[in-house]
DNA sequence: CAGGATCCAGTCCGATACTG
DNA sequence: CAGTATCGGACTGGATCCTG
């Protein structure tokens, strides 16, 4: 992907495996940091939940954005997805240990956030003011 | 910004300052997960730097998304900007307690990423190639 | 030196319509 | 029910040129 920016990194004198990670690093935060995961991830926390059922939980979300943000936590093993053969079809959705790992840490930023979005808000509001 | 979606949430009976606290959760983890502001972060996290040097120790970054990137976190309260009054003109970007804070958060994502690096990479093979 | 302004390609995401 | 396909607008990020 950023093959490019690793060869920069590396030719610079920087540990291959550290310019690697990087990359994955942006690449896992981009993905957390992207508009729906976060609330699937959340949503999905409560336990194994069906495709509509997630739809209605997660307002606003549109069913082409539920379905890519699920292709893309289940390609990295973050969730399950199961079928059942009845009629009507039914699909569950569930969080992998991963998943629920990487929740956890998750959860450890969504704090931090909590903690100073008090701070942020007046940072913003300061910044603005002068401007 | 994301109106809808709040008052989305709040009609279906979630209490407004969480509905709100998931608008600045992904508000800071999108800038989290952005491109640069990552390794911005990482590489001021040595301490305080100029411009220049700044965009020298980023190998790939362009002049627009490096002055872009400082710009957010700025607003944000977690780095500062000190300009001196000298010729040819200095400028020293530096953490603020805030963003060292915040630094530590990622950390521990960063961590995890480390953690389960090879999870994530295996899971996307096997991914790949059932497909 | 430290950026701002402009242009352009690629990507993201929502709305809508359709299918096994 | 659980999606996929397609389209169009908004946004992102890079290259380039210009300035106090």
């Amino acid at each position: 992907m950023d093959a490019a920016l690793r060869a920069d990194l590396v030719a610079r004198g920087m540990a291959p495996d550290c310019a690697e990670t990087i990359e994955l690093v942006r690449d896992v935060l981009a993905r957390v940091g992207d508009k729906w995961t976060v609330l699937v991830v959340t949503t999905l926390a409560s336990g194994p939940i069906r495709f509509t059922a997630l739809h209605e939980r997660i307002p606003g979300i549109s069913q082409r954005m539920l379905s890519h943000t699920l292709h893309a936590l289940r390609r990295d093993g973050l969730i399950t997805r199961t079928a059942y053969a009845e009629v009507p079809p039914r699909v569950e959705y569930a969080l992998t240990p991963l998943g629920r790992s990487l929740a956890a840490a998750v959860d450890h930023l969504v704090r931090w956030t909590q903690t100073h979005q008090a701070d942020i808000a007046r940072n913003r509001q300061d910044y603005d003011d002068d401007k």
